[in-house]
DNA sequence: CAAGTTTGTAAGGTAATGTTACTAACAATA
DNA sequence: TATTGTTAGTAACATTACCTTACAAACTTG
């Protein structure tokens, strides 16, 4: 009955230094005899561990690679099972909806794509029904699930604060919702900040060990940043506001200038129009879209140049000052505008002007799926964590 | 022989549990049964834990408060012993080097201030001459060590660099040479992150779970963070480099103006002596000093007050950015010109105007103690992870 | 087919914990 | 003053979960 550490802490601890194992050496095989190996227990341990694990479905011996060639009694090949857990993932966007179910490796076994409705309850209410019938098939349902919300999440009050594109979200406690409707742990989380941990699982989850920042720039910008391999989120959640970043000190009678004002694509439009209407010769339309302006002034035109120059040379301003607080190994970036090559040369160009050690900087190879990369990564933590203790602690 | 964790992993979980419910207690003395309520282990297992640790000198029965009138059979009231361990502190800075010794609970023993050398060599002879000589009388030397530099430690090459006002730390590798005099763990860190360390554990160690930082204003400018109650380093260990954060877009003829070019104390000197020549009324000399000026400035001299405007302004700017990127709950201010209310009376209403929720604000209340009592506290992190090792591994 | 090599299991021993039951030491109270 | 009640600490035993040693199983190689 004494919650003391001395009934299966030690237990608990071992299996999980074998899961740990069997995790690192995906998507090889092991015998018991290699954990025991890798893990420092002995034969006896593993076995009698992995025994239970086999008898929860964790993990099974695999029926390829029957016998392998080498030398010595044959070994059995045990493997996680990548249906043992499930994760729910979704990225509610101000557009489109994204909806996944991941398996125990971060596998996506199912996923949908919807045009978003027209209020956040809606959004939530397709995010539910798309995840219940994807879960249809899967049996012990769901262990994990985690949304990426378009604005600032706050777990303490279960709201979702300044998500200016999707309406109704202010008076939604989204965490209570979905925990109502499945029996999992439910985490809301802002969308930019797991496309920072999108970006970094992609990347290998080991960015030099050091720190690793992901800026979204779209209709709007914003700023992820992990460090030491967390989500950081800044003491009221709010950190990585980076489109209210003031350019230049204001002055008494003016507005002040935000990142947000030059940098986002609407703003870009707006200011290759100027451009246009102020006679620059260019080759394209008043109206032309981002991407078009883009590879204008990547050839040359006189008014989209002109205009990239300005952009980029508000964002460098802005990442330099991100580079002096925070000092990222690298920075990608994301997002409409973000993920072009074109606007990524012409940031870096300007920032090796302002920063002596400038660090990387790359754009985004997920693209759209960023944020629901990392939504998979955050699910997996916490069936990391539960996996375990689940396995071995019910069944005394 | 076995590596595997069945051996003294447990013992040390439990000792720890002890050891953290007897920190936790401090300075009230426990019971062996009242840790075991505390902690949830049985009584038996508390007494054979603690007779261990009674026997290596760790906790011992207080001989205060003999039978404190309560009911039952009285409580051999046990304590963590202050003696048990020592650590050195130091913190090298351009003009004073403080070196102290500090106990188990980071009292500080002993304490001395001298006057900085031409060189970091000569520092570093002094903090080993200094430490040596208080650490005479205590037995069992130190355990743990840290030093607080002015300038970017790297861990990785053993080298200060950017130490600009304390020439020779290029050349000197000074955990190699610490480590070479003392036998303890060494840890090497900039003076203003020990700082921001040190303010947050004046605090009492929670600052509303958020993130902290400290700025420190003087010759120059620093920051220092501290992140989930870690020293955030970035990725190069050059995070917080804000006195060279660029105040407004560099145009291409112009020289780029910096925050150290309007907030540091020269700079402040050097705006009021030229607001003098250009005309502006003060009762003040123009080589009047930064407290001087912030004074006369507060009653409402206009030359001082204008240079205060300026100096407010564009450090409430940076302020502002180190709030969009890294939402700190609280940032203090310190050295010599940060920690004057005036100033931080002043940022704090400039900035008011910048953010919509700022942080709080406050003026450091350690003042030059500041990086010593961080010391102190990283110093304790080492004692408090290495001590039941120590104490329950050796003995076997 | 024997020898060698590796895997996995069985048996026994050990470390550390928890449980139960006891003794020790005191305050309160009759 | 003796009894009762309460809490602290200890002794003895049972349990958990580990490691070690020894051995059986299964395959490759010569």
């Amino acid at each position: 009955m004494g919650e003391g550490s001395g009934s299966g802490v030690l237990r608990l601890l071992n299996g999980q230094r074998i899961v740990d194992a069997l995790f690192s050496a995906h998507p090889t095989r092991m015998s018991r005899a290699g954990i025991a190996r890798a893990t420092g227990l002995s034969k006896p341990t593993v076995s009698a561990l992995i025994a239970d694990m086999e008898l929860a479905g964790l993990v099974r011996i695999s029926d390829e690679s029957p016998s392998s060639g080498s030398i010595g009694r044959p070994a059995a090949p045990y493997e996680l099972v990548p249906t043992a857990r499930h994760s729910v993932v979704a990225d509610v966007g101000a557009t489109k909806i994204l909806v996944g179910v991941a398996d125990l490796f971060g596998n996506l076994v199912a996923e949908q794509e919807f045009t978003t409705g027209p209020d956040a309850r809606a959004a939530l209410e397709r995010v539910t029904a798309a995840a219940s019938e994807m879960l249809r098939g899967v049996d012990g349902g769901c262990h994990a699930m985690c949304v990426g919300v378009p604005g600032i999440y706050r777990p303490d009050r279960d709201r979702v604060e300044q998500a200016l594109n999707l309406p109704g979200f202010d008076s939604l406690a989204p965490g209570a919702y979905l925990s109502e409707r499945f029996d999992a742990r439910v985490h809301v989380e802002n969308d930019v900040n797991l496309a920072a941990l999108g970006e970094l699982t992609r990347m290998g989850d080991e960015p030099a060990d050091g720190d690793f920042a992901a800026i979204s720039v779209g209709t709007g910008i914003g700023l992820g940043m992990v460090v030491g391999g967390d989500l950081y989120r800044g003491g009221t959640g709010s950190a990585g506001e980076l489109g209210s970043l003031l350019l230049s000190p204001p002055e008494p009678g003016e507005a002040p200038v935000t990142l947000e004002d030059v940098a986002s694509a609407p703003s870009i439009r707006k200011r290759f129009g100027r451009a246009i209407e102020d006679g620059h010769r260019s080759g394209l339309d008043a109206s032309a879209d981002v991407p078009d302006i883009f590879a204008a002034a990547a050839t040359g035109d006189a008014a989209a140049a002109a205009v990239l120059d300005e952009v980029a040379a508000a964002m460098a301003l802005a990442v330099s000052h991100l580079c002096l607080i925070a000092d990222p190994t690298r920075v990608v970036f994301g997002g409409g505008v973000g993920a072009n090559p074109v606007f990524v040369d012409a940031v870096r160009d300007r920032l090796s002007r302002l920063v002596a050690a400038p660090p990387e900087l790359a754009a985004s190879t997920l693209g759209r799926q960023a944020a629901l990369v990392g939504a998979v990564s955050m699910s997996l933590r916490f069936i990391h964590e539960s996996l375990v203790p689940e396995i071995l602690g019910d069944q005394q």
